[in-house]
RNA sequence: CGGGGUGUGGCGCAGCCUGGUAGCGUACGUGCUUUGGGAGCAUGGGGCCAAGGGUUCAAAUCCCUUCACCCCGACCA
């Protein structure tokens, strides 16, 4: 009887397994984070969207802060001589740049682009900012919107313009931006499981995955529950690749001019959508709590009987001071099943339920979003309580997402078995370090190389595809 | 960029084949009764039918063009 009604409640949504892509379609929508605009492939984001990213936000800011970054602001236009500067960036970007060609009705002299990413107007300005080796590090970040004129969009995932941050710093020598970039990694990964409880593959990307113009990619990796991986950050070592065409000199301690060494690292609106993949049901969004803009929704239940109003009241004056998000639901005309259902499809992680009945017994009824768990908790600490359980949501989300991580990979040895694993997963194999083999395995299966791990402990000796004598471990799956 | 689909009050749709006063559900406004898993009755407001062009006495409907969005591939955070 219960599962009818569930089935009646839910029948707005696409179901998960049914649909994946409308589920997602749907969810977006109804959870209202988001609406389309007259502006092809670009979003507008509505107050709970842009909630989820403002909470975001202060959480990474926060982590750039404390290893020792600063943020920055720098023009969206960029010349387009700049972008010329480096050859592999050019070649990379170049096809999906929004040029602005006039200004004042009066064509310009040089178009100029809408930034795609910011590598070439840090570089310009840090050839002018760094001088001696008592400047370096320089290590800024920018929270922005870039524009990438792509073909096929879809929101949160890939959409022309997105909002992110980039962050671009300077050092002395290679081994500090090598420490650099591995340091920022680790810090996106420690943002995807702690505050998103999205587990993440970090490890460095192949030279046919690279970011353009990079010596080194380094990324993390999530499993969304269609099997196929997202790419959810990016952390680039860039050598002197950027240094040199753009001139960034130092004076070194020893009376040398130097070309400083660079790094780039970003994560943008599309953690949003790893969020949604990653924990959503089929009542709609699962939002963790540490990034959800209500974390508790205290619904008044016969309102007018017993003080329900006024105890509502009270409750949420008293999670508000202990710095929780609440959402006091005292609309009238909406019935309680009706807000249920609503909230339930946002994400609420934790809903109190107060009625006349409640009171009488002194409590509240609770219901976790994570595990539709019901339970009646006393009036008596019940902020405290709330607290606790708040933090045990968003370690439950992590157990949940990463049990189904680590089912969903496989140690692969063959093609056959390659081919299989990447229809719902990540296939952990030997790889010989060829881009032939790469090519062969997205020719075939529609897979890529997501990325090589850290812990290189072999699990063959020979390469899944052409057989020689392989000694790197990599992460196959289709990907986002 | 290929293949398929959809554009009609805020949302979801019917009407189109066979041209003739733009409809239904829901949401919204008002009033009353309700409220522990998507409440009920009454009443009211809201749409040049995606855009542009054509055929016709007459176009949501037929023809052409463009645009947007969705799904599946290819390409890229």
């Amino acid at each position: 009887m219960a599962k009818d009604n569930k089935q009646e409640f839910v029948q707005h949504i696409t179901p998960r397994d049914v649909d994946f892509s409308q589920w997602y379609t749907d969810v977006v929508l109804k959870s209202d984070l988001m609406d389309y605009t007259p502006v092809r492939g670009c979003m507008a984001l509505k107050p709970y969207g842009y909630g989820i990213w403002e909470l975001i936000q202060a959480e990474m800011d926060a982590r750039f802060k404390a290893t020792g970054h600063k943020n920055v602001a720098m023009p969206m236009l960029i010349p387009e001589s700049l972008l010329l500067k480096e050859a592999d960036h050019v070649e990379g970007f170049a096809p999906e740049v929004a040029w602005v060609t006039q200004g004042g009705g009066e064509v310009l002299p040089e178009r100029l682009a809408i930034r795609p990413t910011s590598e070439t107007i840090f570089c310009t300005m840090y050839a002018k900012w760094v001088q001696s080796w008592r400047d370096l590090p320089m290590k800024y970040n920018q929270w922005c919107s870039v524009m990438r004129w792509e073909k096929s969009t879809r929101p949160f995932l890939r959409t022309a313009e997105f909002w992110w941050q980039e962050g671009h710093t300077v050092h002395a020598t290679a081994e500090e931006a090598q420490e650099e970039t591995l340091q920022m990694l680790g810090v996106y990964q420690e943002f995807c499981e702690h505050v998103l409880s999205v587990p993440v593959y970090a490890g460095q990307k192949s030279d046919k995955e690279k970011f353009a113009g990079a010596r080194a990619t380094y990324s993390v990796e999530a499993m969304m529950q269609d099997g196929k991986a997202l790419q959810a950050g990016t952390s680039h070592n860039f050598g002197t690749n950027f240094s040199e065409p753009f001139e960034i000199q130092f004076l070194d301690k020893d009376g040398t001019l130097k070309f400083a060494h660079e790094t780039s690292w970003g994560t943008s609106t599309r953690m949003i959508g790893a969020v949604i993949m990653t924990h959503g049901d089929e009542r709609g969004l699962k939002l963790p709590p540490k990034i959800a803009p209500i974390q508790v929704v205290i619904l008044p239940i016969a309102a007018h009987k017993g003080g329900v109003n006024e105890a509502c009241a009270d409750i949420a004056g008293k999670l508000k001071a202990a710095g929780l998000r609440i959402e006091l639901d005292d609309r009238e005309g909406y019935s309680a099943g009706w807000k249920f259902n609503e909230w339930e499809m946002k994400g609420v992680p934790l809903r109190l339920e107060v009625g006349p009945r409640d009171l009488e017994a002194g409590q509240v009824t609770a219901v976790r979003r994570d595990t539709y768990e019901k339970m009646q908790l006393p009036l008596e600490g019940l902020t405290e309580k709330v607290a606790e359980l708040l933090a045990d949501i968003q370690r439950n989300m992590y157990d949940i997402a990463h049990a189904f991580q680590q089912a969903h990979t496989k140690v692969v040895h063959t093609m056959q078995e390659l081919g299989e694993q990447v229809n719902g997963g990540y296939a952990k194999t030997m790889w010989c370090g060829e881009r032939a083999c790469e090519d062969a395995i997205k020719e075939q299966f529609s897979a890529t190389s997501r990325n090589m791990p850290f812990d290189q402990t072999p699990v063959g000796d020979t390469c899944v595809c052409c057989g020689k004598k392989a000694d790197k471990v990599m992460y196959f799956a289709k990907a986002y």
